[in-house]
DNA sequence: GTCTATACCTTGATAGAC
DNA sequence: GTCTATCAAGGTATAGAC
C-alpha cells in the first residue's frame, strides 16, 4: 500500500521543517524510517517529489479556505478576522506544511514544478484584496489604508507568528506557555487596533468564526 | 593590507544575505572575487569566521543603538517611535549582516562561537521591554499590554518588512516602488495603532526620531 | 520493499610550489 | 597572495541481488 510512502512523508515534513528543506539530507530522512538511503528511491522518485507530497495538500486547503472566505455573505471585518483564524489555524493543523510554505519561499518561487505554489499565493493575495477593500469602502476600516503594504505586513505577521508558537518556542525559555487561543486573540486585537477606522477602535471584536 | 580580506566579506554578505549561509559556498565566494577557492584559506581559517566578520559589527551597533535609546530621557512613545525607526534604519545602512542576522537565527542560536549574538538579542528584549513597561504605567499604552507578545510581533514585523524591503522586492512585480520614508510611516501607525491607549489612538505620532 | 554496493558530484579544508 | 593539486566527507541517485 501507500501507507510506508505516507510514513516517510511525515518523517521529511518534521525534518524539512526543523532543518530546512536544502539542510535535511535523504539519508537522514531514510535514517528515521529505518532504512538505507537507497530504498527511498523505491518510493520517490526525486528529493522534490517529497516536498510536493508534503505541501501540495496544504496550498490547496488554504487557497480553497481562503477565497471561500472572501465570498461568504458577512461584512469585512467579519471575513477578517475569520482569515486571521484561518492563517493561525491551519499551522494547528498542519504546521509542519505551512512553516516550510513560508521558510522555503524563495526556493518555490524559483524551482521548476513549483509554480502552483506562486499561483495559490496569488489567488490568496487577491482574496485578501478584495476583504480589504470592501472593509475600507464600507467605513469599516480606515480609509486611507495601503492594501499591499497591510496585506503583506499582516501575512508576514501571521506566519511568522505561527512558525514561532508552532516551533521556534522549543528555544525559548524565559517565557511560559501560551495557548493558541490566546495567541489568537492577542492577533486579532494587534491587527484590528492597527486597521479598524479610529470611530470604531472600541467596538467588541468579533470573536466567532463566521466560516 | 586587510583590504583584500574585507572585499571578500562585503561578497560573502551579499551571497550570506541572497542564498542563505548553508547554500553558499567557498567555491562561489572565491569566483566573484575572481581567486579560486583554496586562496580563501589565505585570509580566513574557516567559513564560520567568514561569518563573523559580515555580523559582528552590526551586532553590536544595533545593540549599543538600542540601550541608547531606551536609556534616554524623552518618553516612551517617544522611545518606541525611534526604537522603530531605528529597526529599519539599520537594515538601510547594512541590509546584509542584519538580514543574515534574522534569517540565521536558528543557525546563529545553536553554533559554537556565535554566543555573542544571543547575548546581544537578551540585551534588545530588555530594553524593548523597560520602553513598553514605562509606557503602559505612563497611560500612553494600552494597560493590558502582554509584553512577550507585542514585542516579538515587532520585532518579528520589522525584521520581515525590512528584509523585504530591502531584498525580497527584487521578485515581486505586480507592486510600484516604495519609500524607505513610507515604509516607516506605515509601521508607525500599524504599530501605534495596534498598541496605544484607546483614549489616545487619534493623537499625532511623533515622527521625529529623538536619539 | 529493502539491502548491498557504488557511481558521480560538490563540499570545506589542506600542502606546497611560485 | 594566488595557484595547482588534492583529500576526506557527505550529497543525490542508480543497479541489481534477495
Amino acid at each position: 500500500m501507500a501507507s510506508r510512502r505516507h510514513e516517510i512523508v511525515q518523517i521529511a515534513a518534521r525534518l524539512f521543517a526543523e532543518c530546512g528543506f536544502g539542510a535535511t539530507t535523504i539519508r537522514v530522512i531514510a535514517d528515521e524510517a529505518h532504512i538505507l538511503s537507497g530504498s527511498i528511491y523505491h518510493h520517490f522518485d526525486t528529493k522534490d517529489e517529497i516536498l510536493h507530497e508534503v505541501i501540495r495538500d496544504a496550498v490547496t486547503f488554504l487557497r480553497d479556505s481562503t477565497t471561500q472566505i472572501s465570498k461568504s455573505e458577512c461584512d469585512a471585518e467579519r471575513k477578517l478576522v475569520a482569515l486571521i483564524r484561518l492563517s493561525l489555524d491551519v499551522h494547528a493543523r498542519d504546521h509542519q506544511a505551512y512553516s516550510i510554505l513560508y521558510n522555503e519561499r524563495r526556493l518555490l518561487r524559483q524551482r521548476d514544478g513549483f509554480e502552483y505554489v506562486a499561483q495559490a499565493k496569488g489567488d490568496m493575495y487577491r482574496a485578501w484584496q478584495a476583504v480589504l477593500q470592501d472593509g475600507v469602502a464600507a467605513g469599516l476600516f480606515k480609509p486611507n489604508l495601503d492594501l499591499f503594504l497591510t496585506i503583506s505586513t499582516i501575512n508576514r505577521m501571521l506566519n511568522t507568528c505561527a512558525d514561532w508558537f508552532h516551533h521556534d518556542r522549543i528555544y525559548e525559555h524565559r517565557i511560559g506557555p501560551f495557548s493558541l487561543d490566546k495567541v489568537v486573540a492577542f492577533n486579532l486585537d494587534f491587527i484590528l487596533g492597527a486597521i479598524r477606522h479610529p470611530k470604531r477602535i472600541s467596538q467588541p471584536i468579533p470573536r466567532q468564526d463566521s466560516a
